[in-house]
DNA sequence: TTCATGACTGGCT
DNA sequence: AAGCCAGCCATGA
């Protein structure tokens, strides 16, 4: 099936494992600056299909802003070798991935 | 078609 | 330092 947000799932996608990104982030790698909200929104019209790595992505201040299954994001997250704090926060300075890096 | 809400962010108070 | 406000736009009632 087409889905409407393809390039935010590719953005997500390039998410390598072990690391993560917001969705400020991931909304300018799918060509669309701003428009953060549209990110979270497409994941979660994903309904938690695994297809897309959308674990990978938090929110600006590194915290997990997920409102459809944190605690399972946090042991997805956890199972890919990134270290989660006990508030549902990762340490950006060493997970954040840029892919213009 | 209009109204309200939301897996966000940055700036201002 | 912490909280509040406006802007972005899609989805559901």
């Amino acid at each position: 099936m087409l889905r409407p947000y393809d390039d935010i799932y590719a953005a997500v996608g390039r998410i390598p494992p072990g690391r993560v990104s917001s969705y400020g982030r991931v909304a300018v790698a799918a060509g669309l600056p701003g428009h953060a909200r549209m990110v979270g929104y497409a994941l979660h019209a994903l309904r938690g299909d695994a297809a897309v790595p959308w674990w990978r992505v938090v929110n600006a201040g590194g915290y997990i802003s997920n409102a459809y299954g944190r605690e399972h994001q946090r042991s997805r997250l956890l199972a890919e070798g990134v270290a989660v704090d006990e508030r549902d926060r990762v340490d950006l300075a060493v997970y954040l991935w840029d892919e213009e890096a």
